[in-house]
DNA sequence: TTGAAAATATTGAATATTCAACAATTGAAG
DNA sequence: CTTCAATTGTTGAATATTCAATATTTTCAA
C-alpha cells in the first residue's frame, strides 16, 4: 500500500488542523459552560493558577494562562475591577508586580473548577478513560519536545 | 494509591488545557514557517481547501477553516485584492457565492504546503512516527465523539 | 401564487488583541 | 560609583474579531 506524498494530504489529516479543530471545540463547549457564571476561559485559568496562594507575577501568569503580556495586562485590569483578584508591588523586585485572588475570586473559582470537571466528566463518559487519558499523555509529551 | 479530587488538578491535568498549549505550540511554528511566504496560517487552510478545484460556498469554507462568517469574509476580501482567489454566485442559490483559487493562488498553495510539510516532518522526527500517528488518531475520534 | 420563515453572505459598530514605544527598575561592566 | 544594557509591566495606536442588524434569495405552507 504506496501513501500519497503529504503535499496532496487534505488539511484535515495535519496535526496542526487537528489540533486546532479538537482545541475548537473542546473550547467552545467549555466556555458554554463558564458562561453560567459570565467568565471567559481564560479567567479561569487565571484564577485556578492563582489559587495556590502565592504571588506570580504577571510574566510568570502570562506564561501560565497562555495569553501574552498586554492582553493578560487588560484581562487583569477588568478582574480587578470586579474585585476578583488583586496586585501587589513585589518588594524584592520592584519592576515586578505579584497577582494574588481574593476571596470573592476564590469563591469563583471553586465554581468554575466544579464546571470545567463536569464538563471533562462528559468528556470521558463519550470518549473513554482510556482514550482520554491517553490523548493527554500525548500532548503532554508533545509539548515537551515542541520547545 | 489514591488520586487528588479533579477540582484540585492544576490546570496542566486538564484535557482542555493540553489542548490549547499544543495547539498554541505547534500554531506557533507554523506561523513561523508561513510568514516565509508573508501568510497567515488561516489562509494556508483556505487555500488547501479550495485546492480541490471544485467552488466552495463561504459557508463551507468558514467551517472547512474553523473560522466564522464574518471572519472569513474579511479575509476574503484580503485575497480577492492579493488575486490568490475569485468569487462567483452560485447559478443554482443565487444567495451563495462560491470561492476558486486562483493561478496564483495554486502556485502560493504549493509552496505553502511544502512549509507545512517540513515542519509536520520535523514535528515527526523528534517526537517520533508512533507517537505522531496516535495522536492524530485520538484526535480525529475525539472529534467525532464531541459532536 | 403569495407571504412568511429560513438560509446565506455581508456590513458596521463594539470589543478584543497585537505591535511598538515607553517608563521604571535592576544588573553588571568599566 | 556610574553608566549602559536588559528585564518587567503598561499604554496607545493599529489591527483583527465578534455581535447584531441588514439585504438577498430560496423554501414551503396555506
Amino acid at each position: 500500500m504506496v501513501k500519497p506524498p503529504k503535499e496532496n494530504f487534505p488539511i484535515t489529516e495535519h496535526l496542526t488542523y487537528l489540533l486546532a479543530q479538537a482545541n475548537r471545540e473542546i473550547n467552545r463547549q467549555l466556555e458554554t459552560r463558564l458562561s453560567k457564571e459570565g467568565v471567559p476561559v481564560e479567567q479561569w485559568r487565571i484564577l485556578k493558577v492563582l489559587s495556590d496562594g502565592n504571588g506570580h507575577s504577571m510574566g510568570e501568569l502570562a506564561d501560565a494562562v497562555l495569553l501574552n503580556h498586554p492582553t493578560l495586562t487588560k484581562m487583569i485590569d477588568r478582574m480587578v475591577s470586579d474585585a476578583l483578584v488583586y496586585r501587589l508591588q513585589d518588594p524584592k523586585d520592584r519592576r515586578k508586580v505579584l497577582m494574588f485572588v481574593s476571596d470573592r475570586g476564590k469563591a469563583l473559582c471553586r465554581r468554575l473548577n466544579s464546571l470545567a470537571v463536569s464538563q471533562e466528566e462528559h468528556i470521558v463518559e463519550s470518549y473513554g478513560d482510556k482514550s482520554t487519558n491517553e490523548l493527554k499523555r500525548l500532548l503532554g509529551s508533545l509539548i515537551g519536545s515542541a520547545t
